[in-house]
DNA sequence: CTGGGGCCGAAAATATCTTTCAGATGTGAC
DNA sequence: GTCACATCTGAAAGATATTTTCGGCCCCAG
């Protein structure tokens, strides 16, 4: 109770309270409470890589230090006392344990409990996470392999990180929502897209929009009950944030799928599904392992959506099903 | 943007021999490669419950205890301080610090280390669970890793069953090409759009066609040259195989991406890439994985057509960033 | 019954982690 | 170009956790 955190953009309450269920007595600073960062992350288990990479960006040159040298060894990490890792990263205690903080756990001693736990797995079986990275020069065969690889790793980065409670606040509000909007622009509109697709063949008033015009438009008249989604890689795309914030002012439920947890459009999202970030090179935009992750989470959510919603989902999916099947031709040949 | 990535992280290893200031008793538990040398046991890995069987009769009423706390709930204990597991053995801290001593590692703060890998490890073996399909009352964090190890899975099935004698000649005809055309319709469609955006990207004139009519026009304008691509996997969705017919009959090159390479599709496709088809139920459709396996080949497609045109495709691709570029608020951090 | 040996836990001593605070650094405005 | 502001950073104080010390207690033998 004492301690009042800033609260930062969404004063109102005009929210439902239920998401925020009080904190723990804190004694845990728990910085984002209210909305912020949102989803208060399980201590990651084996997701820190990919948790390191998401928030990488939102990092300051020496906590980056750190979160490089814990990521890429873990196992000497883990040995180190804070001391020690403040001395190899050439900063301090003080940064050492921010960086904890920042990575979701309550301090450096859960980090470390956190990072011998990773080292013990990646030592049981798994080979190392360093691929090498696409060349000009790699024949196809290469190619394939590393890119399906690669997107693989993009998938267990992403399963492992997402955050369970948000995904089952966001399905509950999709199954009972009146009506669902669904904002994306260019790659990310492709994915949005694919939801929308989804969620009407289950019978969900869902749509789509690539056109910031309409989607502003559209966004106008949602109310509560209603479900938002903005989907963006870089948190930042402001084509997608407007809608989304019209939504949110106008009671709506607001989610944001990104890879930037601390992005602008978490401003205006009561829930935040973060996707992993991939390193990227030239020959391997951002796009492409966004879009993999993104439409995982798509999925998830499709999933759970259907299962929420089994008595009435199963009978318009096969609906659906059937309304197409004379679209194609009877298998020559 | 960022070319920070090189640099890295100082090797950890690299510690000077000279500076013992730390007062770190001496815990060096250098994990480099020479095993043998080191004196003293190694900390146990994950042997932690035989050596407690094997050293039980060695030990103490209180210290079996602690032991066998230790033994049957890892994961519990690692979360425990070295006060909170005394009480809860119902002992002292000493005792817990001989317990650890005894055996093997320096203290108790090295043994909750262990401790915490081994839970780790016990927490991935129980890994097959999710080989099952999904069922309506899985939980939510079932759903995901199931979800995700599914796409895994298609995308290994895909690269494996990927014909790169195939993709070489689609792509040598994709980087030649005057124009290109992508026919695609439902999940596909969103897959042949994002192909065309892509192509787009490194200057290649592409379109992605969703209306069949649009399609079929343009289809007839094609001419040897140029490259037609349908993607469907059903391999029988006429109205992607009205325009590919359109186009091949008008001496275009013609490509089929679909899961059935024996559907009528690929009558008039010049070149096959065939896609894995994953098993599907009624919570997961065809859709779901059909569409993973396709983005892989539509990954693959534009990487290796990227490689192959660098020299204009390089420039092309940092144009397309740069003018997104101020689509974003600089709102970043 | 008494003495000895070793086990055990409370509390001191030490190491480690966390927090606070003020200097350092970069950024944007004027 | 300079100033004001905000943010980052590290040193040291403050809190916890771990290790050690030391004396009491129990058990067993004589």
């Amino acid at each position: 109770m004492t301690d009042d955190v800033k609260e930062s953009f969404r004063a109102p309450a005009a929210r439902t309270g239920g998401s925020g269920s009080g904190p723990t007595s804190g004694s845990a600073p728990a910085p984002a409470s209210g909305s912020g960062s949102g989803s208060d992350a399980p201590p990651a288990p084996a997701a820190l890589a990919a948790k390191v990479r998401t928030l990488a960006p939102s990092m300051t040159r020496s906590m980056q230090r750190v979160a490089e040298a814990v990521a890429g060894d873990p196992a000497g990490c883990a040995a180190l006392t804070v001391t020690g890792l403040a001395e190899l990263t050439g900063t301090s205690e003080a940064t050492v344990v921010r960086t904890a903080r920042l990575l979701g756990y309550p301090g450096y001693r859960d980090l470390r409990l956190a990072l011998a736990g990773l080292a013990a797995q990646q030592q049981s079986g798994r080979a190392p996470s360093v691929t090498a990275d696409i060349a000009v020069d790699d024949p196809i065969a290469d190619v394939v392999a590393k890119l399906a690889y690669d997107e693989q790793q993009t998938l267990a980065d992403t399963a492992a990180g997402l955050d369970t409670v948000q995904l089952g606040a966001v399905v509950a509000a999709l199954a009972g929502a009146r009506r669902i909007d669904i904002y994306g622009i260019g790659a990310s509109g492709l994915v949005a897209q694919d939801l929308g697709q989804k969620l009407l063949r289950i019978g969900l008033l869902a749509h789509a929009h690539s056109d910031p015009h309409l989607a502003v438009t559209n966004a106008v008249q949602l109310r509560s009950g209603d479900v938002a989604i903005a989907i963006t890689h870089s948190g930042s795309t402001g084509d997608v944030i407007e809608p989304l914030r019209v939504a949110f002012d106008h009671g709506a439920t607001t989610v944001a799928i990104t890879g930037r947890p601390d992005g602008p459009v978490t401003q205006y999202a009561d829930h935040i599904l973060t996707t992993s970030t991939a390193r990227e090179s030239e020959l391997r935009p951002a796009a492409m392992s966004s879009r993999t992750s993104q439409l995982l989470v798509v999925d998830c959510l499709f999933t759970c959506v259907t299962q929420r919603t089994y008595e009435t989902a199963a009978p318009a999916l096969a609906a659906s099903y059937e309304a197409l099947a004379h679209r194609h031709s009877p298998r020559t040949r």
